[in-house]
Formats: structure tokens, sequence, C-alpha cells
DNA sequence: ATTACTGCAAAAGATTTGCACTAGG
DNA sequence: CCTAGTGCAAATCTTTTGCAGTAAT
């Protein structure tokens, strides 16, 4: 199904209500590899939603993380909560000088995860796997500016 | 050398000075397996250093985390920042109702950050590797009260 | 018709900053 | 001595909460 994204099926299926709102977050998250925060959503969304809030954005988001159709990352660099659409398991590398936030997918990932799944005695509900670094383009520059 | 914490190494090396409020947080970070966030450190240390401010206590741990010599996890289930002494490669359990954190230690962490390393085409500075879920003692008491 | 959702404003927390004072080297 | 470090208070920033009005079903 294209037409339709599978967060907004997750809202329906879970009852809750379909709001112009939620709806356009959703398209956002699912158009966009950036890995948002609350506050870049809004601020991609305001322009064409005026009347958006930054608590309806809060809202959707703590509801579509509750029904596992997104991941909260952490904070990132900046300290801010970030998001991702990308639900199966993999790594999110995070350049400490730009803040910006990529996938990377990896077998071993989910190797560890069924291990800990299996021997960690933990009922497991979700997962972070984060590296920090320079991505390709901030070593670049870095380097050009001894 | 166990008569010298090896993160107080790591000041002395750094050319840092060492305060009583930075060596009692060593101190503490050493021989406190709760990977205690910065308010927790500071209550604990409080009715034996009356004067320690919780200004001191994140530029320590900021201090320290810049050395390498211990790691910020991010933020837990509360929102907080906590810290982990222990900064060989290995996961974190995160109980996501008692908001305890325990160490996993699984050479498939070791794997993944060498392939991470070696192909993602960043340059790895750090690592966050965190499963949230329920602890042992948290399941036990969520089964018996339905 | 219901009641979940929205948006505003205010509150709550965690962390950071500015600055005068103190003390480690 | 000298300047890094400390402690206090205030500021900042992100996220949460209370509540009256609005709209999805």
């Amino acid at each position: 199904m294209f037409t339709e994204s599978i967060l907004i099926e997750n809202l329906r299926n879970a009852g809750l209500r379909l709001t112009p709102q939620r709806l356009a977050i959703c398209h956002l998250l699912i158009n966009n590899t950036e890995h948002p925060s609350a506050q870049q959503i809004f601020e991609h969304l305001r322009p064409q939603y005026p009347s958006l809030s930054l608590t309806t954005v809060y809202n959707t988001l703590e509801a579509l993380v509750g029904l596992g159709a997104i991941h909260n990352l952490g904070n990132d660099v900046s300290g801010t909560i970030r998001y991702d659409a990308e639900t199966t398991p993999h790594a999110n590398l995070i350049c400490t000088t730009c803040n910006r936030i990529i996938d990377y997918h990896s077998p071993h990932v989910q190797t560890l995860t069924d291990e800990v799944k299996a021997q960690s005695g933990y009922q497991i509900t979700g997962a972070r796997v984060l590296y920090y670094g320079l991505c390709d383009e901030c070593q670049q520059k870095s380097s050009s500016q001894p």
C-alpha cells in the first residue's frame, strides 16, 4: 500500500482520530529522512498549517511512539529528542558536528537484539543503537581548515 | 592500580586540577553501578560535601566525558541524562518501569562497532547501545498485580 | 451527540551561563 | 601568583500540563 502511509494505518487501527494535523505529521515523517525533532517538524509544517501547535506535534509523536509506529532516538548532540520512522532493527549514525542522523543497516543489530531478548531476562520493548562521530562532509570541512 | 581510580588518572594526565569535588565524583562513579544522573550524584555526595554544587557536578561530568573516561548514555525514561563509568563496548538495559540501568556485555557489540567503523565512512567517536524493557523484578511485580 | 483532539498559556525539569570568589598547582 | 574551578542565581531550552473551545466519528 503506497497511497496510504503505514503510520496513518497505525492510527486508524488503534482507533485514533485522523485529524489534518496528524495526517500532515505522518506525511512528513514518511517523506523526510532527517530524523526530525518535534520543533523541526513544527517548523516544516507551520507554513502550510499556520494554526498547528507544537503541543499537537508532541501529542502525535507520543501517540505514534506508543503504537510502535515510530521510534524515539533519544537526545541528539544538542539535547533534543529525534524521531525515526524506520522501525526495523538498525543503527543510527549521528554527526557530532552537523547533528545529522542517518540510518545504518547491519544484520549484526538483529543478531545482538535476538541475543539480548533471549539472554538478558528483560522483556525488551525497544532499542536504540547509536554511533556518534564525524560524517564524511564534516570530516572534509575540518581537514581543509586546520 | 587499585589505589587510584582510573578516572583520577585521566584528569591528572589531562592537566586538570584534582579538586576535592572532582575526586569525590570520580570515587562515586567508580563505586556505584547505578549509572547515576548528575542530580543523583549530587544527592549522594551532598551529605558529605555540603558545599558541593550541581554546577560542579555537571562541569566534572562534562570534563570526564570529554576525556572519554566515562560515557553519556543519553536520556533515561524520565528524560534525564545518565552516565556510565564502564567504557568498554557493551550494551545497557534500561527498565522502563523502575528506570534502573544495567550493563550487558556481548561480543556482538564489538563486532557491530568494528563494522560501523570500517564501513560507515564516519569517524566514530562514541556509541550508545541501549535496550528498553521490563527488568526481572518489574516483570514479577506487574504479573502479580493484574 | 460524544468525547478525543487542538491550541494557547503557563509550568515543570534539566542543563547552561555569567560572574565574583576561592584554591590547586 | 595565576588562572582554572567553584557555587550561586538567573537564564535557556525542551517537554509537559491544564483547560476551554473545536471537530472527527
